[in-house]
DNA sequence: TCGCCTATAGGGGTAAGCCCCTGTTCGGCG
DNA sequence: CGCCGAACAGGGGCTTACCCCTATAGGCGA
């Protein structure tokens, strides 16, 4: 199995490169320092799987898999996230990646991935695959609101350091109204006090840091 | 020499180790996930040399430092950054640390670093003397009422989300001197709660969003 | 040497958050 | 129409946070 590298640190390429190579039957064939790179080299060396980080100069990740895909379709693309958060999944998948790895758990979940994709098989870690399935139970698979508006409105004023009970002056709400929305809210989010909603609030552009 | 690393992606420990250890001199004695690990196996391991990211879980890169300086300050401290800011060379110094280098250029730069940091010098990339010079040249009288080092990292551990309880673990704390550095913490801010503190913890860079 | 700050730890109390329930009203939708 | 989810409200209980207070040990500068 030919297989193309490309992250812009290259302790990090040298790190895939070791995990790859310990496996028979994977040739490393290729590393790339930029996403312009890493679509080059993918279009002209045709491997059977490109490993591109999200945040690459020149192109970032994604806007490589897309040219690959449109170049170079046979070649699959498999998205390593920097950072441990799943806010690119929707995007990688759409430009036609066939699986997401963070970068946290790629020793592990890597070989995985890279075994289903050559089975042909898509591959998400357990945790991209309940993000996803979260994603469309709750808000129909599109860009809608994930918490009910009244709920969102509440997330932000507890990010706001507001306590229940002025919050519930603000809206006109009994305190155990405030209390259930923000129960409501944080269950749907899977959290499970106010700190994680104050970043989510900032993550959603709710309030500024 | 005995060297110890520390990073949160698992990947990125894995390059470091193919690239220390084709030095015939260099052993790695082990690997930290996160800043509490990589502070207990300092202690406990006494290695010559801690290669430690600056973004870490529960401790950053920073006050694991602090704490390796104060606990066993035979071992040496280099400090990695991951992205290609150099905005915590300043406290990383301060910290303890006899060298600071970028990611970007870790393969080039490391090696050099490290043979810097046998011979007993501290390293700088030239980019980092730079911004040294230009931080001093710039840093007159801030005013504000600064936290203190463990101030800081209770902060960092209440904006994660984790309870009193998990803190004074961590620690290695009681619960009650937990309590008294947020109390203090949030005093010295003008704060009210932990939702404040996160967000403070967030533009100061403790913590992603 | 004397204070001051930091880090450590505890006592004791009030307020708030968090979690498990039940229930009503209202509007939309198959 | 009947059902469902959203919004509203409450009971009761447990945990946690937050706010006073005291106190010791160590370091460091005046």
């Amino acid at each position: 199995m030919r297989v193309l590298i490309a992250d812009d640190h290259g302790i990090v390429r040298s790190g895939l490169r070791l995990l790859l190579e310990r496996q028979p039957d994977i040739e490393v064939i290729g590393e790339a320092a930029d996403g312009a790179e890493a679509r080059d080299l993918a279009v002209r060396e045709r491997p059977d799987l490109a490993i591109l980080d999200v945040k690459m100069p020149k192109l970032t990740g994604l806007q490589a898999t897309r040219e690959i895909k449109k170049q170079a379709p046979e070649v699959a693309v498999l998205i390593l996230s920097m950072h441990d958060d799943e806010r690119y999944l929707f995007e990688a998948l759409k430009a036609g990646a066939s699986g997401y790895v963070l970068k946290a758990q790629a020793d592990t979940d890597l070989l995985a991935a890279i075994r289903a994709v050559e089975r042909g098989e898509p591959f998400l870690t357990p945790e991209a695959q309940r993000t996803l399935i979260k994603d469309v139970l709750e808000r129909g698979s599109s860009g809608e609101e994930e918490l009910t508006p009244r709920e969102e409105e509440i997330v932000k004023l507890v990010a706001e350091a507001n306590t229940t009970k002025q919050i519930a002056e603000v809206l006109h709400l009994s305190e155990k109204t405030v209390e259930n929305h923000r129960a409501n809210a944080m269950r749907k989010l899977g959290m499970r006090d106010r700190v994680e909603l104050v970043r989510y609030a900032i993550r959603r552009g709710l309030i500024e840091p």
